[in-house]
DNA sequence: CGGGGATTTGACACATATCAAGAGCGGTGG
DNA sequence: CCACCGCTCTTGATATGTGTCAAATCCCCG
């Protein structure tokens, strides 16, 4: 019924130049044809316009699992969509402590830190192999000046970023520590729901320890909560795969 | 030498109508003579766009002390400039746990949050009586249409808005009570220095409980950690008074 | 197929929350 | 102008949720 959520590249790749087999490559793109249009950037547009948008994705670029795609610190001239695959971005703070900022999977942007101040504030690091789409942003901003319905979707994306940081901050301040990672299970069955995998059958791409961090709890707490959320019959987890079996039960833990 | 942060309205309202005396009026702005204009969203604009820009600033609009600004849920229009004052912003979940997400002062804009979905998703609340700007999203974005150098600095101010949240995220998901504590009032000082007021010297508009909403701790915390600065010759507090008296000291506490 | 990181689980420590009581202060109305 | 009332703050005693440390197992990746 549902495919277990996974890496798949997606095909909308088409190489101009085989020459280019770095890490980045140009490409002509087909957005109208990605599945991951409705979520995307582009969400939205109107036809007439999709193909103007298609010119501002510069190229696709491959990140491995392990590798970073943009360090804090770095020039910003572009955010990145995710294409395929799965990562994280992090900040570090004076003292080498990392915090987890979020996970980002298909059609997700990264890379909006850095507009502030030309530098990208933090991390983003590929949990897979990922593929993403660069798109310049000053590219993004010229065509926002010309087509408003650009303009103002851009102004969209950037605004529901900062209502998502507002929802980790109520996590982070407000919620103990079960009503946390119940939060964060029902988040990822959401987006994966959005993206036509199982809401309840997936495979975690992040460590105990990472989604601790983004959680702001030690990797041992998740570790105990995912057994205990197992004993009360809310989820069956093995190592990385979760299987969710009472979402109703996990909405029913926060607020108590 | 310094003036103790204290609220004062600013002196560049010139009503043109008397009639519009209610909590919104029209007015003639001067963001070139104001003193907020190195901070605020003009920050940078060439002087030939200034007086453009200060046909997008539609009105004044008082709030008094206790007052929101905007509720979450209602209809976006547009953001607000604080030109004097202070306000907190916060974020309500579905069990009705209120999380402080800021506080606001001279130059800050708020109100971004409701770009994304047509509605404000968190309420702004004035600490005392305030006086903002009112800036109609959509004569923005047209003006950012027309003039780049505009269009930038909306989208610089939209990602450090996702930067500062990111910090707090850090701050809740890795620091200690006592280092929340420490950056809170190292944030303060900074900004009040920014403003011209005392970096060491300065009066909380908010109360124990409100600081504890935003550093995810309890008000006793709070309580406890004051005197505890205090005993150790890092702060006096007087109730609302502050005075700091060892900077390092407080940096210090981070990071260990 | 081997090795090392990831995960689980237990015992215990400790930071912070909770509950409670009293004091301080400010704003309001007489 | 003063006194009272209510909210805010402080402080203590105690509870508890989560962290810390440790060890064994798992299992995934190279």
């Amino acid at each position: 019924m549902y495919a277990v959520a996974s890496s798949r590249l997606h095909p909308q790749m088409i190489p101009i130049k085989s020459e280019a087999s770095g890490a980045t490559r140009k490409f002509e793109v087909n957005c109208s044809g990605c599945n991951l249009r409705e979520l995307c950037l582009p969400q939205g547009l109107p036809a007439e316009h999709m193909q103007r948008f298609e010119n501002v994705v510069y190229a696709s670029r491959r990140v491995r699992r392990g590798e970073t795609l943009f360090h804090a610190g770095d020039e910003f001239s572009s955010i990145y969509a995710v294409r395929s695959g799965f990562l994280k971005t992090t900040v570090i703070d004076g003292d080498g402590r990392e915090q987890v900022t979020g996970f980002h999977m298909g059609g997700e942007l990264l890379g909006m830190d850095g507009i502030g101040d030309g530098r990208y504030n933090g991390n983003a690091v590929a949990l897979e192999d990922c593929e993403v789409c660069v798109l310049p942003f000053s590219l993004l901003e010229e065509f926002g000046r010309e087509v408003p319905a650009m303009q103002r979707h851009l102004h969209v994306v950037l605004s529901r970023e900062i209502v998502r940081d507002h929802g980790i901050m109520m996590l982070l301040g407000s919620m103990r520590a079960e009503e946390r990672l119940a939060a964060f299970l029902l988040n990822l069955s959401r987006r994966f729901t959005a993206r036509g995998y199982s809401p309840s059958d997936f495979h975690l791409r992040m460590t105990r320890e990472e989604i601790g961090s983004y959680l702001g709890l030690k990797l041992e707490t998740v570790s105990r909560l995912f057994s205990k959320f197992q004993d009360d019959g809310l989820i069956e987890v093995q190592q990385k795969h979760v299987r969710i079996r009472d979402i109703p039960g996990l909405h029913g833990l926060m607020g108590n």
